[in-house]
DNA sequence: ATGGTGGGTAGCCCA
């Protein structure tokens, strides 16, 4: 069995103590971060080591951004790419060498994208798309078994958002960004791990404005993260959670970890 | 309809 969580952190050094907790409670074999907002210099390596996460990829990014792998068994860095053409850090992939031998695990951070839904009025939404459209390029030309997780920034079922009719000029939610992503879906065959376990149309959020009080009784969240999968490889996937509860820890991020767990 | 809260980092950018 191999475990794998992904979690959007908003900053690895200001939240290692929850990153730390989470580790020792659900011990993960694999984390996937986002949004570090470091550089690889100052990335808390020593403290993944001593936690028993002595594997790592990062690909980092001076204030912004960023992703890292870390890992419990060995795994190896096996691509970085900018899919945005603009040096951001905003992916890095590995390859497991031992346990899981030849599986690859895609680690993403998409462009939130900004906040007016057209690119005409809205550089960086037309960056989102564009960083989409070479996801897509590359997912065609997949041949391992591949997961990739991480923020997809895009919530596309009307049940991954607390008010679908609300949120369709919202960026994230837009039809454009969801035919977009369906697109990356279907050039690879991915099957999206979190709905094969949380069946829509049941509601399943990863993500909670810091704007928004009492984020658990007003409940406008979406889900952001994804964890998707090459079909032989989903079919290996035996359970998937939620970690919602840590919303509630200590200076938490704005996102909560997700977890798979495969028969590998 | 608007602004609301965070993080990184040094005057804003980004989410």
């Amino acid at each position: 069995m191999i475990s794998v969580a992904s979690w959007n952190i908003n900053s690895v050094r200001l939240r290692m103590p929850i990153v730390a907790r989470f580790l020792t409670e659900e011990a993960p074999d694999v984390l996937c971060l986002q949004e570090i907002k470091t550089v690889e210099e100052t990335f808390p390596f020593e403290a993944f080591n001593a936690l028993g996460y002595t594997h790592h990829a990062v690909h980092g990014q001076k204030g912004y951004h960023g992703v890292a792998t870390v890992s419990r068994i060995p795994l190896k860095e096996y691509s970085r790419h900018d899919w945005q053409d603009n040096g951001e850090a905003r992916h890095v992939g590995v390859e497991l060498t031992e346990q899981g031998k030849g599986t690859v695990i895609e680690n993403v951070y998409v462009p939130a994208g900004g906040d007016i839904p057209d690119r005409e009025q809205n550089v960086k939404f037309g960056q989102k798309l564009d960083f989409l459209a070479r996801m897509t390029d590359w997912a065609g030309k997949i041949e391992a078994p591949t997961l990739i997780v991480g923020d997809f920034n895009i919530a596309p079922l009307p049940s991954d958002v607390w008010g679908h009719k609300q949120l369709l000029k919202v960026v994230s939610h837009t039809p454009l960004e969801v035919q977009v992503l369906q697109k990356f879906k279907d050039a690879h065959g991915f099957i999206d791990i979190g709905r094969e376990h949380i069946r829509d149309p049941e509601r399943y959020f990863s993500w909670w404005s810091y704007r928004s009080k009492d984020w658990r009784v007003n409940d406008r969240g979406r889900r952001l993260d994804h964890m998707w999968a090459s079909p032989d490889l989903a079919a290996k996937s035996t359970g998937h959670r939620v970690l919602e509860d840590c919303r509630d820890w200590e200076k938490p991020s704005d996102h909560v970890p997700l977890i798979t767990e495969f028969d590998l």
